[in-house]
Formats: C-alpha cells, structure tokens, sequence
DNA sequence: CCGAAATCCAACTATTTCACTTGGTTTTCA
DNA sequence: TGAAAACCAAGTGAAATAGTTGGATTTCGG
C-alpha cells in the first residue's frame, strides 16, 4: 500500500464522479479543469480505474465517466491500489528467503503494519468520504484511550499507562 | 503523509533499533546488511532521523545509534514525516484560491482523509509493533463508529509505558 | 597514542517514477 | 456528417529514489 500524489488524483477525481451521481457522466476535461491536472495524464488514469472495474466511461458527445459501482462499495484502498499497480514495497515479499531471524522480525513487523493501513484504507468508502465526512472516524476511537491531535508540528501528550497494553506493570 | 518505501526503511530500520533498546547501540553497517540496502542511503536517512530528534548517534568503534526517545513515544508518523520532508500532496494548499465550490470540496475530502491517515499512523507506536504486532488494533472496530463525533482539533495522545518495556523477554 | 571503527558530510550519478505531451483511432450523439 | 467524447501508444522533461564516491571527524580498543 503505497500513498502518493498520482493516489490523491484518483480519489479526488473518484470523488468527483461520486458528487456527480444520477447527473449526467462526468468528463475528463471537466476532472481536469476542476481538480488542474492534464487531460492525457487523466486518460491514464482512467484506463487503469477501468481495467479494475470501478469506473464505466460511455463514448461520445453527452459520454464521460461513471461509477461502476455503489459509492458505498468503493473503498479508498481499491482506488489507490488500482492506479498504483502491484508496488511490492515488501523487497523480500513475506515468506521469502530471511536467513537471519532479525531481519525476518522487522520484515514481519513491517508487514503487519502495512496490513493495518490497507485494513484501514479499505474499510473507508467513497460514499463515506461524500455524505459524512467528518465522520470518517475509523481511527477515532481505537482503544478508547488514544486520540489523535495534532497542532501545527507534532506534539506528544505523555499519559498513563494503559493497562490494556498489557504485562506491562 | 506519503506512504513510499522510503518511509519503509525508515521504519523498519527504526524497528531494528527498537529490537535492541538496551544492548550495544546499532551500527548502520548491520542495518544495511540486514535490510540489504546501502550503507550511505542509510546515513542519509538517518541524518534526517536525527534532526528530527529520533536517534541519537556516538561515533567511534563500539559506537552506532539509539533511539532518542522512549519506543513507546515514537509513533509510526512521527518516522515517515522525518524521511519524507514536507511533501505538501495538496496542490492547492488548503485554504487558497479555489473558486469553484466543487473543487474546494473535493481538496476538503482529501484533506479529511489525509488527516485521518495520519492520525492513523500517529496512533501506532514503534513499541506497539515491537511488544504485540497483532494489537495495532486501529483499524479493528470501524463497526461501532458511525456516529457524529465532530473533530474540530485533532488530538495525539501517545501512551506512555513502564519503563520496563524496554527489555525483550 | 595510534589506528581502525564508526558517525558525519557533500557532491555527483544512475534509475525509476511522475506528470505531461503528441498524435492519433474509434465510437456515438446531435 | 461533424464534433465530442472515450480510447490508445509512444515519447519527453523533471523530480524523487537509491546508490556512489571520497572524504572529515570523532573516539574506542589495543
């Protein structure tokens, strides 16, 4: 799971075309107007949205873009993962050959938390994002006793220990 | 908050000093080895680890680096941040000159979700992979969460553990 | 106290990805 | 029939990634 500029183009512009449901399908000249980025580059885009089923695009003057699907059944994890094709970014890519156990652990470690982002990506639809946006709150209420704040830079609020965290004491 | 490989190493190579706390400090020459990437890469990551106040280097033989700071009070976001500079990702800044409504709504959902990543990530420490990868647990309970729960400010609340956590058993 | 082990540092290079460009072809509506 | 749109393929410039080279400075160990 990897999370770039080329990522934030596609859920804007599945953004775009969600905003516009039940309306007429949606250009790329009008995505590429609105969100400034070049027609061909869209077109790209696109192709690769399509290849993984989640647009329709109708040819013609009145064609444009669609959703393929419910808004509802679109996950910001498969928008993402479709333009961003396979992006090992696991080099030993799991099992794989780790001789040294160490090196195994942190491979693992990373793997997890690699599986937690996609979990987290996916459980986000397109039609979350639209109605209630500020009720994205997956990451809200995690253990019930963390949450997130941030204020300009990076603070870091030091507070009991959670005994949920286990074995500690 | 961008999700690349470059982050990755990062990550992972702060999970391996984290696997050592308290033994002989970690030299590169090891990390490199075992993560099979390049002696200098690294120096270069770690130059930027350590001006944001994550490590701690000694030189000379016997020498390497620690962690600058309790793993516990080192959240995943805080080390992606620090390899990966600004990395601005919205074009248009926030705020800025966006006439048309639409767009500015869109920008607005991606910033919701971009927030919500990165609260995500600043909510899973080094030391919560480290002792109990399988509790990283954000993600987990999206069921109960479909209520209102407005987020005017965003909140980083990092536990802090036991002392004792240090020490692998 | 000397040499090697390590961090530190700066500049350059190769490769890949990103974002865009050009120049089309097809389909389909008005 | 002409224009509007999706489709397609090949290339380009710029940036980021990953690595290289060649050092310098500390500082430990012998």
């Amino acid at each position: 799971m990897r999370l770039t500029t080329k990522g934030r183009y596609a859920v804007t512009a599945m953004l775009d075309l969600a905003l516009q449901e039940g309306k007429r399908p949606v250009t790329l000249q009008d995505i590429a107007v609105n969100q400034e980025i070049s027609l061909s580059y869209l077109e790209q885009l696109f192709a690769k949205l399509r290849k993984a089923g989640l647009v329709r695009g109708t040819r013609g003057p009145g064609g444009g873009y669609r959703l393929a699907k419910k808004m509802n059944a679109i996950s910001i994890a498969e928008v993402i993962s479709a333009v961003d094709e396979n992006a090992d970014m696991t080099r030993c890519g799991g099992t794989s050959n780790c001789l040294d156990g160490e090196k195994c652990l942190t491979h693992e470690l990373w793997k997890e938390l690699s599986d937690k982002i996609f979990e987290f990506l996916n459980g986000i639809t397109l039609g979350e994002l639209v109605h209630r946006p500020e009720v994205i709150a997956v990451a809200e209420r995690q253990e019930a006793v963390r949450e997130g704040l941030r204020t300009g830079r990076l603070k870091t609020v030091v507070v009991e220990a959670d005994p949920a965290i286990g074995q500690l004491k």
